[in-house]
DNA sequence: TCATGTCGTTCTGCAATGCGGAACGCCGTT
DNA sequence: AACGGCGTTCCGCATTGCAGAACGACATGA
């Protein structure tokens, strides 16, 4: 038992807890499935939400009684949103890509570590040209190991690496953690990353690492269907995305 | 000393109104500026920051080892705008109306109290189709004493009014609360707002309260510049958005 | 170079704070 | 009417987080 110096405010981790948890399911949730679901006594439930409540963090639902994420983080959110000098200094460049390429564009930073997996989250994007394509919203949050940009993120140690077994999305996902280090090996000698439907079938996507000053910030990435994403193409991508990531890189000095 | 069972947990207080202020600031801020500004011991803050940090509520700049608005915020904040059913069910209605009037369209929701006077949240806009039009950003905050939807939202008892001294922002802002009080009572009695260049010279907005059952839930407004919204037009504005703010009152049902 | 001020960070004992468990009141169901 | 499940409230105890001071790093200016 090492007390080992923690110092992190326990009741605020728990209430930040709850709210990563009303996120992720993104309906309200009554106080018991919430003290259930985080191991937690009911009445601290009740307490945090009532703080949360005071402060808008969570709203109330009279009728239902269930607590949903409030309007201050949508106020917080969008503060975080125009003010992330990375989303503003990248955007242009992603417009240009997305018109080169023609595909869908993405800018991907890491999701601070909740609980499981490492995690990165949408923090731009650009629709692709093409009708056929359907592609998450800024915001989202997904897996690291099955995505290009999440396996760039991972190589050049902006996400931390995690030893779980890795969940298996399609047959090409990696779900052995040696499989998936020589993959990050082989990704910082060559500088880009390629996801041939780890995450999901028909969907190939090609990304690199963003640098401000020596460290990675963000991953980009040119995503499409399989069926256009050819060798061929994806060479153009390849040259395509680094050259743009190197912009960025750029611009953030 | 009336115990008058409190039931707020501290340090969470603390660490959400760190969070409120980071947002007004817009900018990154050090430790000391923190605590002087809530009045809070420096060790407390730098504490709770950590926790935060932790938990990906706020980032550290390492370099300057200042602190700000962390992506997770962007993640739940994203969540509220997309689950939020108001907004949804509100846009098409709005984009009739944005249409119908070519002014701005916006649909404001209560600000939870934040300390100081009470405000709105502009929860979603459709621009005006004219060309010279400066209006805020979805997530913006505003006061409500000196707007059209925070006048509804207060008249309605969406929005608890206050006794603090209302800041003036042009020569027809209402200061006095008695003033702001018979406002009310004529709002509640012709069920629609007006303000007539209270926040910024120039600046004409006409709203209507959205009520969910028999509680009014947002306000819905039409705002342009003065030279626009004469007495004729503002008439055709009054018709249009009450009817818009029933129409949306149907879909909330 | 050294003194000085300012910043973020760490430490530690004390006591206020938040926790746990149980009890309460409210519904809808059985 | 009895029951089970819910959100909510209560209260004493010990854990948790607090205050204050000290520390170390850095920038500034003499």
């Amino acid at each position: 038992m090492q007390p080992k110096r923690d110092s992190s405010v326990k009741s605020l981790t728990k209430a930040l807890d709850l709210l990563s948890y009303m996120g992720r399911q993104r309906h309200a949730v009554g106080v018991t499935e919430l003290a259930n679901e985080m191991d937690l006594n009911k009445s601290v439930v009740h307490r945090l939400l009532q703080t949360l409540e005071a402060c808008g963090f969570v709203v109330k639902n009279p009728a239902t009684r269930q607590y949903f994420l409030g309007p201050r983080l949508f106020v917080l959110g969008k503060v975080y949103e125009n003010t992330v000098t990375l989303r503003g200094l990248a955007r242009p460049v992603m417009e240009r890509l997305a018109r080169q390429m023609g595909e869908a564009v993405h800018l991907m930073v890491p999701a601070p570590p909740e609980g499981g997996l490492p995690s990165i989250i949408l923090l731009d994007k650009i629709e692709s040209t093409y009708q056929l394509t359907m592609t998450p919203n800024p915001g989202a949050v997904s897996p690291a190991h099955c995505t290009a940009g999440g396996k760039v993120l991972l190589a050049y140690g902006a996400l931390d690496a995690v030893a779980e077994p890795l969940p298996k999305h399609t047959a090409h996902t990696i779900t052995d953690l040696a499989t998936l280090r020589s993959e990050l090996a082989q990704i910082r000698a060559c500088g880009h990353a390629i996801d041939r439907e780890e995450l999901e079938v028909g969907l190939t996507c090609i990304a690199a690492p963003v640098f401000e000053g020596d460290k990675v910030v963000a991953a980009l990435s040119v995503s499409g269907p399989s069926s256009r994403m050819g060798a061929d193409r994806l060479d153009l991508a390849r040259e395509a995305v680094i050259a743009a990531a190197g912009e960025i890189r750029n611009l953030l000095r």
